[in-house]
DNA sequence: CGGCATCCTAGTTGATACTG
DNA sequence: CAGTATCAACTAGGATGCCG
């Protein structure tokens, strides 16, 4: 039998325009989210230390994934009032389970990065030859 | 099918930045990747079959997303020489191994599009809230 | 330390019209 | 039918500098 969710879940549909699910799809795939949720998959992290784990976020870029993360209800921010101030983020138990499908997604694209660049080779050379 | 794949995720690592797998991996989360992979879960489809499928593609956004998957290798393009021209579409066996995690996604954010779409309505009422 | 505010550019997307 | 061409627009992203 064919579970489709549409029927279970509502009206949400990923192949509709507009439709809020597609919006959501859209930003667990963006540049940064799917670094994030890696940076934070064996706990609480502090800012510095994700940004650092990162190669390449700015800190306004990094700032604006974890509020919109955190708008979303995929992430906590807890901050400690102190000095220096510290302040923390982790997944929540909604983040917590998409982690397992993007940290797939990352290891798919890491175990076939060899043969896709080969791909690409190949396509150029017949298509682009010289 | 040769398994020159890094066996081990040692080689690529997608927090780094300027890694080849790290813009794989963004490929694969970009605004319709996704979408043209459901629309072909089921088997080879035509062009117009796919743009009908998902709501609010251009054609020129389409052919451009279907010519990046082409190159590099996740999907196959076959032109049959008749009138009027056909031509048909459909996932390589590299392409049908992403097909299960990006379904995962998509039926993820249907799932709990609805409890997002709530955490987003919390947020903005305990930090817009005049 | 952990952010905002500003400005700016470069790539992406879209609307529209046209073609093999 | 299955695209391509052109132009316009948008916006994510980066550089820089200031603040609690």
């Amino acid at each position: 039998m064919d579970t489709e969710d549409a029927g279970v879940n509502g009206q949400f549909d990923v192949m509709t325009l507009g439709c809020p699910s597609r919006l959501i799809m859209q930003r667990l795939g963006d540049k940064w989210t799917p670094l994030v949720f890696l940076a934070l998959k064996d706990g609480p992290r502090r800012f510095s230390h994700i940004r650092d784990g990162i190669g390449g976020v700015t800190p306004k870029v990094l700032t604006q994934t974890l509020r919109t993360l955190e708008r979303d209800g995929l992430l906590k921010r807890t901050i400690y009032p102190e000095v220096p101030p510290r302040v923390e983020y982790e997944l929540t138990a909604l983040g917590g389970s998409v982690l397992g499908p993007l940290e797939v997604l990352s290891q798919w694209s890491q175990s076939h990065a060899a043969s896709i660049m080969r791909a690409r080779d190949d396509y150029d050379e017949l298509h682009d030859a010289q």
